[in-house]
RNA sequence: UGGGGGAUGGGGUAACGGUAGCCCGAUUGGCUCUGGACCAAUUAGUGAAGGUUCGAAUCCUUCUCCCCCAGCCA
């Protein structure tokens, strides 16, 4: 995976080095990748899975996965399943190191119970609602819980009945002992024990008790011999309390906490609970729906994972909030698939063509590369005959200067075939529509070239009619107009209208046939398309990954 | 007006006291049997003000702006 190899210039690279320099973690690096098994990944976490993976990989170390599952009411095995699925479609390997910190619930209880004995954590009989108001504020200072000197005896007994299940839900806590009047909110006498009579999906109902966040992820590192924890901007804050647990608890070796910024792109949002809210009032047609930002999305859609990878290397990790530019990701598709996929002749909006001086029974076969960028693909033969399509957009009537397609009078060269010039323009009598073209070809331009060796600008894609495949066509546009989906406040109104347009009736060279759900390919001056799993034998359907970039567009703009 | 972070061309990201580089984008030109790809060039930057220094994006001081934190979520 050399197009991770930019993930060497980050910091976090920095601080692997001055580690090993200094023979911390005995030169080792072990990394993990902690998703809460409560929804699925999306691009944003392409960077955490890259940065978790890919520096363990870089320097030689291991990278766990582990199911961050300490909160039940909203964790499930569908996620669990979806999440491997996803890593692994992105190219990384756990080995056998599949982890839960669900499977350490036991031994967090003892830490727990550790805590206690050292005065350092205690029972709270607080409801949510005080918690909150002896927590003070931003700039106050908090209280201390009047059950705060509980002695440790009463402590332990509360808490062991705590989890033996004698008080109702949400009735008491355990809670670290630290500091109510910390500037840091984070270390004022956190929860870190919560009472939740909630199936859990690996452990059933064998818990009542349930360990927050802030006390498992630490544990979790610690069991698993993390040396560095990599997780988002946001955790800072959360370091000093992650620090606290282990030497508290006397771990050695203990690993380290570094953050760095999330992924944020242009066009896209990652919120879960607003693309939740996507599915939910059908703004799209699931969690995989091509447009969505998730990896189950972005692989219906066509995305290679080699894609993804470079994308999050090239964008780089720091610590700066930055969004980057859709384009980037889009760039890096198109790099991949112009080097990789099979290209296609693909009529989306046919125009019918008639070579009028062209034999009536005629086939023939001409050869056509099927990757310029890549020889070794060889080439394939594209059946032509007297009736053709061709793209709609690849006519005009009353052209300007600077279009080269075909026009009346004019001569364009049909790829791989013959060069034609349209002699006729058929309309229909009662809307002006134009229906047919009646072109005359040059037997001499054979093959895309005439002896006399005259320049044609113009190269048209086009399908035979008699051997054309036709199909639905799916074509994708960023899900929202605006590069900041949430300007203005209100993300629905920001939705592209346009992000979806289906096209039926598109004509296809007979060669896409045999295409499978997946495979890959370049429309001819369209872009880059896959097969969507809507699609049948009997009827094919091919998302549009991105279009190709078109300068003719861009020039028709200005 | 508590605490924790962050500011380098249009968007990202390097440079760790010594020529501000790279990627994306944009623009222009070349090439082309894809108006694709490719090639070349251009564009444009150190948040501000002081200071230290032969020399500052980098060190110091002050200021400005942005992000995060008051879940029994992660």
């Amino acid at each position: 995976m050399t197009e991770l190899e930019p993930l060497r210039n980050t910091f976090i690279q920095e601080i692997i080095d001055a580690d090993r320099e200094a023979g911390r973690h005995g030169g080792r690096v072990h990394t993990r990748f902690p998703p809460e098994p409560n929804g699925y990944l999306h691009i944003g976490h392409a960077r955490a899975i890259c940065v978790d993976f890919g520096l363990a990989m870089l320097n030689g170390g291991l990278c766990n996965l582990r199911f961050d599952d300490t909160n039940p009411s909203k964790e499930g095995t569908e996620y669990v399943e979806a999440i491997k699925e996803d890593v692994r479609w992105l190219g990384f390997d756990w080995g056998d190191r599949e982890y839960y910190a669900s499977d350490y619930f036991e031994y967090l209880y003892q830490c727990a119970i550790k805590l206690i004995k050292k005065g350092k954590a205690y029972v709270c009989d607080l409801s949510p609602e005080e918690i909150r108001e002896y927590r003070g504020t931003l700039t106050e200072p908090g209280r201390e819980s009047p059950y705060r000197n509980r002695s440790v005896e009463e402590n332990l007994d509360l808490f062991q009945r705590m989890r033996a299940g004698e008080f109702p839900d949400g009735s008491r806590t355990l809670r670290a002992k630290i500091d109510m009047a910390s500037p840091n909110l984070n270390m004022r006498d956190p929860v870190i024990y919560r009472i939740q009579r909630v199936r859990h999906h690996r452990t059933g109902d064998e818990w009542c008790i349930y360990p927050m966040y802030d006390f498992a992820h630490p544990l979790s590192d610690a069991i698993e011999g993390i040396t560095h924890s990599l997780c988002s901007l946001e955790f800072e804050d959360h370091r000093p309390l992650y620090e606290w647990f282990l030497r508290e608890l006397e771990i050695e070796d203990p690993p380290q906490q570094i953050e760095f910024a999330r992924l944020e792109i242009t066009h896209v949002v990652t919120s879960k609970r607003v693309l939740r809210r996507l599915v939910e009032e059908g703004h799209v047609s699931g969690w995989d729906d091509p447009r969505m930002p998730t990896l189950a999305g972005l692989r219906r859609r066509g995305y290679t994972p080699k894609s993804i990878r470079t994308f999050v290397a090239r964008a780089g990790v720091s610590k700066t909030n930055a969004t980057i530019d859709i384009a980037l990701l889009e760039h890096c598709v198109r790099e991949d698939l112009n080097a990789t996929a099979p290209r296609v002749m693909a009529v989306l909006n046919p125009l019918r063509v008639v070579i009028t001086n062209y034999p009536e029974d005629l086939v023939e076969e001409f050869p056509v590369e099927n990757n310029p960028e890549d020889p070794a693909a060889g080439h394939r033969m594209v059946p032509f005959s007297r009736v053709i399509y061709i793209e709609r957009d690849d006519f005009m009537e009353d052209p300007p200067k600077n279009y080269f397609r075909l026009a009346p009078g004019r001569e364009v060269r049909l790829k791989g075939a013959y060069y034609i010039k349209c002699e006729e323009v058929v309309k229909d009598p009662e809307t002006g529509e134009i229906v047919e073209l009646r072109c005359t070809y040059d037997p001499e331009s054979r093959g895309g070239t005439t002896p006399d060796g005259r320049k044609v600008r113009g190269t048209l894609h086009w399908v035979s009619a008699a051997h054309a495949v036709e199909a639905e066509v799916r074509l994708y546009d960023h899900l929202f107009k605006t590069a900041d989906p949430l300007e203005g406040g209100d993300i629905i109104a920001n939705l592209n209208p346009d992000s979806l347009r289906v096209l039926t009736g598109c004509l296809l060279e007979p060669s896409v046939r045999q295409a499978k759900v997946g495979d890959r390919f370049q429309f001819l001056r369209h872009g880059y398309f896959c097969v969507d799993r809507d699609s049948t034998p009997e009827r094919l359907v091919f998302n549009r990954t991105v279009s190709l970039k078109d300068t003719w567009a861009k020039l028709q703009k200005a």
